[in-house]
DNA sequence: CAACGAAGTTTAATAATGCAACCAATTGGA
DNA sequence: TCCAATTGGTTGCATTATTAAACTTCGTTG
């Protein structure tokens, strides 16, 4: 079975979801931005079971999304903490909140929703602009082939 | 595997991976959205064994994201496109890809980019903004319980 | 109407997950 | 200081998912 790997493939969301595409990562990290550190926390949390939380963080870790701290209360455990890598996972947590929000069938079941910290209003959604500070819709926009950048750098196809 | 449902979380992060969030479902979707139709032109397009996409397609219509639709071409095969509820899904493509963008080590396997069709210009980075127009990061916002609805009042925008 | 292709289904092997029990080091407490 | 509980795992085993490949069932084509 040997699950496919993505980590080769040249569109951006595949190689996104290479790294963090499971069934548990995502929520991990969330849970870290949330400012959840310790092995416990996470587990308590989300209720998963401990051989895989292992797994999950040593591979979060290892794609540099997390890294181990050594304390923070001064216990001789570790923590583990968002890299700025895995910081840049917040607007996907973002998109994937405001998609419940929006379309889940059952909206009266969400808990929470975002606010900003100094006003306490709820966010704005997430908006994509064009250059030109145009609000664009999937059917605004097209994908273009990159343009080459340096000299001849083609690895695989 | 029992793969433990997240359908009945709270949380609006989890309600959404519990919709699309398995290791295929966000490729199809993306597939989806750059036009893919037919059966074939996933599997060929996303390289996953036919059975995982019979059941991968059939959950997403289930779930609403895709749709059935009788044809387009004439003949009498069906086809798969996206529900407003799967074109949602749009921004979450959007921050994954740009995340890639930003972080990854090997940028220049990434093949494309995406623009806005009118210009051919890149889009700009998904931006979450408060009412006021501040610009958010994660530690400018916190979530907050969501306020009971009230049943005479409208519900919130 | 025979052959071909599209869209699945079935089957069997293999890999990922979940659960529970086990274990070593750390910590808290008496 | 010594012991018990907590933390942070590891190990086995049963269960479920994924995969590739062979097989089926149509519709389409020559």
């Amino acid at each position: 079975m040997k699950r496919t790997s993505l980590a080769g493939d040249s569109c951006p969301v595949a190689r996104a979801l290479d790294v963090f595409g499971d069934w548990w990562s995502l929520l991990i990290i969330r849970d870290a931005s949330l400012g959840r550190r310790r092995f416990g926390e996470f587990q308590a949390s989300l209720g998963l079971a401990k051989n895989i939380l292992t797994t999950r963080l040593r591979a979060l870790v290892e794609r540099g999304i997390l890294k181990t701290v050594p304390a923070s209360d001064g216990s001789a455990y570790q923590e583990y903490v968002l890299t700025p890598k895995g910081h840049g996972i917040f607007p996907i947590l973002v998109a994937l909140r405001q998609w419940t929000e929006e379309f889940d069938e059952h909206p009266d079941e969400i808990a929470t929703i975002m606010v900003d910290r100094d006003k306490g209003k709820p966010v704005k959604k997430l908006a994509l602009l064009s250059q030109d500070g145009r609000v664009l819709g999937a059917a605004d926009t097209t994908l273009k082939l990159r343009p080459a950048r340096k000299a001849s750098r083609r690895a695989s196809a």
